[in-house]
DNA sequence: CGCCTTATTGATACTTGGTATTGAAATCCT
DNA sequence: AGGATTTCAATACCAAGTATCAATAAGGCG
């Protein structure tokens, strides 16, 4: 069976990879996107990580796929903010498949492994600092460095 | 008079960057680095800035210094804390001369300007949230996006 | 004060990350 | 099925940053 076996029909093997990549079709779809094969292999990769990871690492991953159109799939999946970008505590840039809205990210320093904060009010916290300082916020960006459970644990 | 008119001398005329570049060089010093006129202008330049600059932009400033001795100078000035990092909302990162020690910045979405945010707990409240979602943290990224009170005011 | 060790410089070549171009192929609509 | 249009892939290209290395300059020490 070859690596890239990405059967389109049933979901029961994999509950992973081939929803989501159909789901996210689907939503590039709905923006006038057309559904192709080598951007299903450039989402199906990115859902494949289980880290952040950067263009390059799918490229890599992807050596039937040019380079332009990974560079092209990833802006589009950004723009249609479907993919957020992670900035890592040493200033390094990566990529995150994300269920779109605002969020923030606790980056495992030791495994690496992303999870998301939700349900945090920094917002109101800094709006308040902010205009103390005389300054109108609009927005932020806000990344957590540290370990997550698994990595404490060990 | 010329444009680079830099005496060391009394701080009467200018109170910016001769005192500020001397300060910052008598830091280096003590960590073992050479006192050179290159570097000097680098550090010049750099506190010249009104606002977060890159590298390419001093390169352009001082065409009179190679690029990379620009780049190592600025390495330098990072690696002591005294250059911090930048990032704008698109992700694009540039430098900003620092006093050291923690601190988050205002960036003006309209005039580009950096202003420090000090006094303000978000520490402890991510450190909260984080503990919740079983995580442990040890560091953030914070950037603040707005409009400086001067740029509301308009 | 002048020599000697060593850090530093700058020109250039190179590496890396990302973008523009362009002919060819695939997709979607009817 | 036909045909306009998107999308693809290969390549060339560009920008940002780093490595190399001979020449130079700082600063310590006799």
């Amino acid at each position: 069976m070859p690596a890239a076996a990405q059967h389109t029909g049933h979901n029961h093997p994999r509950p992973r990879s081939p929803a989501v990549v159909d789901d996210i079709v689907a939503q590039l779809a709905a923006r006038g996107c057309r559904d192709t094969e080598p951007r299903r292999l450039v989402i199906g990769a990115a859902a494949a990580q289980g880290r952040p990871f950067t263009a390059e690492e799918l490229c890599a991953a992807l050596p039937c796929v040019g380079r332009a159109t990974v560079y092209r799939g990833l802006r589009l999946l950004v723009d249609a903010e479907l993919l957020c970008r992670v900035l890592l505590e040493d200033g390094e840039m990566r990529y995150q498949l994300s269920h779109g809205g605002h969020h923030h990210h606790l980056l495992c320093v030791a495994c690496g492994v992303s999870a998301d904060l939700d349900g945090c009010d920094v917002e109101g916290l800094l709006q308040d600092a902010a205009r103390t300082a005389g300054f109108q916020m609009s927005g932020h960006w806000l990344e957590i460095y540290g370990r997550c459970g698994a990595c404490v644990a060990i």
